[in-house]
Formats: structure tokens, C-alpha cells, sequence
DNA sequence: TCTACTGTACCGTCCAGCCGGTACAGTGCC
DNA sequence: GGCACTGTACCGGCTGGACGGTACAGTAGA
């Protein structure tokens, strides 16, 4: 079937995470949003009536794809470990756009975001933690997938880290 | 000897630096800035010609820091790794502050910010990897301190992240 | 007719940067 | 010592533009 078009409100919501992850915050003017959206400014407060709500469908977005990708690491094939490194090398994916993006608001003193992601990641830690059955390692993995997040963010990705890691992490052979 | 006050343009450096810390660029404007010295916008703007200056000088500052940084890391009684996994726990040092300061402003698309990071990442990277004479594991800590930096400064911290990373750690005795 | 917009015209506030001024501690010179 | 002047450090009012938000009239398609 032929990719579906976006909604204008997803695609206002896109380019809003868009705008945030690629220019930081000060960037993410609704003018700006609207802009890149290929919407006006009206149209963008005809779906959303203010930037807060724009956020909190931001959020509300990204929780449901959060439930989806805690139950697609419980299931993976490579095992939740790998899954969750895998995913944590930026793929691009809307996922990892909302997760950033969540991130940024949260840097601007946003509870909102900030419990949104606090909550994923103790889903996250719960499940490795689970499947571990160590707590340290556990807490080491998610550190690492923290690294993983933080360095491509912040464009310091080196292209053989996720190899490296794995490398590492079978000398413990857990 | 008493505590030296610190200069108006410390004071306004480290005013700067707090405000990207605690709320966000957003908050950091020039006004927010000079208010919280206890300077009038004016002041600042003697010292400061734009914000771009204030940007350059906080950085100037940041690889100073840095300099004096990777000297102590090389040459720490307990050895580079737990030296630098120990900092990368923010200890609300001036140069963490600037770090996570500069990170901020890396994120609003600045390469000046961008490059004075990720030099001294290598030069991090270099003294574990030399240390370590293992690319692999060095990469891996560095990831590791990039997690302990990335959840201190979203409110991610947990107060036994350091315990397990250490505890994993001596798991590979290298 | 209803939904989903566009476009324009505003308003009040915030923001970066500019500028005229003030205070005052020196310094050179008669 | 007295005067003229310089440089440093700062104040605070102002401007033009950006920003969030409001209001509303119009329109194209289902």
C-alpha cells in the first residue's frame, strides 16, 4: 500500500520534535513549527491552542510509542539487551526524534517531559533488570545506552561504538 | 587568606553558565544573566560586547579548565579510570558546570561549543585508551561517564549508579 | 453545512543590542 | 595643590524585531 500522508497535525507535531532535536528549543518558535510543517501560524492553533499543548500532545505521542517499544524489547529476538543498545545508536526512527526531543523540554525545567522520561526509563531499567537478574549490570547497560543517547545528540558519534560495547559486554559473558 | 570575591566578569560567566544549567537557554538571556550577578544590563554588556562574546569567553574558560583537567586525570593516585567515572558524576564543580553549560549551547546548533567538546572528549578518550592500551574497553567507559553526565543533568541520577558501574567493572579485571 | 484550514491584522511582552550618562580613580602638568 | 583629562566600571532608558497568543473573515472540499 502507498505510504499514507501524514495528518497536518502529525506532521506539525513532527516538525516540531524536528526543530527541537536539529536546532534546540530557541528554534522551536510556533512561526517556525507552522513554518516547516508547510501550515500557518492559525492553522498550527487551530490543532493545538497553545505551545504547552503542543508539548503535552508531544508527550503524549511519544508514551505510546513508548509502550510499544518496552513490549517490542521484552519480545526481541537479539534478547532485550541488544535491542535496547541497538536502539539506543540513533536510528532515526519517530521514536528516537520524540525521545530527544522530549529531553530538550525537559532541559527547560519542564516536569512534564521530565516525569514522561523518567517513567520510560524505569521501564527500561525494569526489564533489563529483569532479564539480567543483576542489578549492577543492569544499571551499566542503561548507562551505556545513556552514552549511546548523549553522544549522538550531541554529534559525538563514533561509528564503531556499538561494537565496541558488544565487544566488551561478551568478556562478561552474563 | 580570605576567599577572593570574584571578579564582575566571573560572576557574570558563572551567572551564565548556571542559568543554561538550571533553566534551560531559554532562560538565558542577557537580562536573566545581569540580574543574576547583580549587574545591570549595561554592566554586562561592557564587559560582554554581544552574546556571542559571552558565549567565546565561557568556553575560553571551559578549555582552561579542561587543560588542567586531562593534567589531573593523568597523573590521579586512584588512575585515570576511576578519575574521570568519579568526575563524570556531576559534583557541581565549576567545570562541570561549564561542561554541561557548553552542551546547552552545542545543542542550539553553536560549532564553536561543538568543537571545544568533542577536543576534549578526545583528548579523554586518549588518556583512557592509553591508559587502558584497549580501545574497546576505553570507548565502553567513555560511554559510561557520558551515561553518569547525561542522567546528573536530566535528573536521571541514581545514587548507586557509580557502586554498580565499579562493581561491573572489576568484573573485567583488566 | 461542517471540518479543516489560510491569511491578515493585531496586542503585549520579551529580547538583543545601543547609547547617553554617572561615578570615580588615577595621571600629567603647571 | 589645583585643574584638565583619561580610562574603567557601570546604570538604565530606549528601539526594533521576535515571540506567544487572539480574533476573525474567507475558502475549498466532503
Amino acid at each position: 500500500m502507498p505510504a499514507e500522508e501524514p495528518s497536518t497535525r502529525d506532521k506539525l507535531l513532527d516538525a516540531f520534535e524536528t526543530l527541537l532535536v536539529t536546532e534546540g528549543s530557541r528554534s522551536a518558535t510556533l512561526d517556525n513549527v507552522a513554518g516547516a510543517a508547510g501550515v500557518s501560524k492559525g492553522g498550527l492553533l487551530y490543532h493545538f491552542h497553545s505551545k504547552d499543548d503542543l508539548v503535552d500532545a508531544m508527550l503524549s505521542r511519544m508514551r505510546e510509542m513508548g509502550e510499544r517499544d518496552i513490549a517490542a524489547m521484552r519480545t526481541a529476538p537479539q534478547g532485550p539487551v541488544d535491542y535496547y543498545l541497538e536502539t539506543s545508536v540513533d536510528s532515526g526512527s519517530a521514536f528516537d526524534r520524540a525521545l530527544i526531543a522530549a529531553a530538550r523540554i525537559a532541559q527547560e525545567n519542564d516536569e512534564r517531559a521530565g516525569n514522561a522520561l523518567a517513567a520510560l526509563r524505569e521501564q527500561w531499567f525494569a526489564v533489563l533488570s529483569e532479564h539480567l537478574g543483576d542489578e549492577a549490570l543492569a544499571r551499566t547497560i542503561q548507562l551505556i545506552g545513556d552514552g549511546l543517547y548523549f553522544d549522538d545528540t550531541s554529534g559525538f558519534t563514533h561509528p564503531r561504538a556499538l561494537e565496541h560495547v558488544r565487544d566488551v559486554l561478551a568478556r562478561l559473558d552474563f
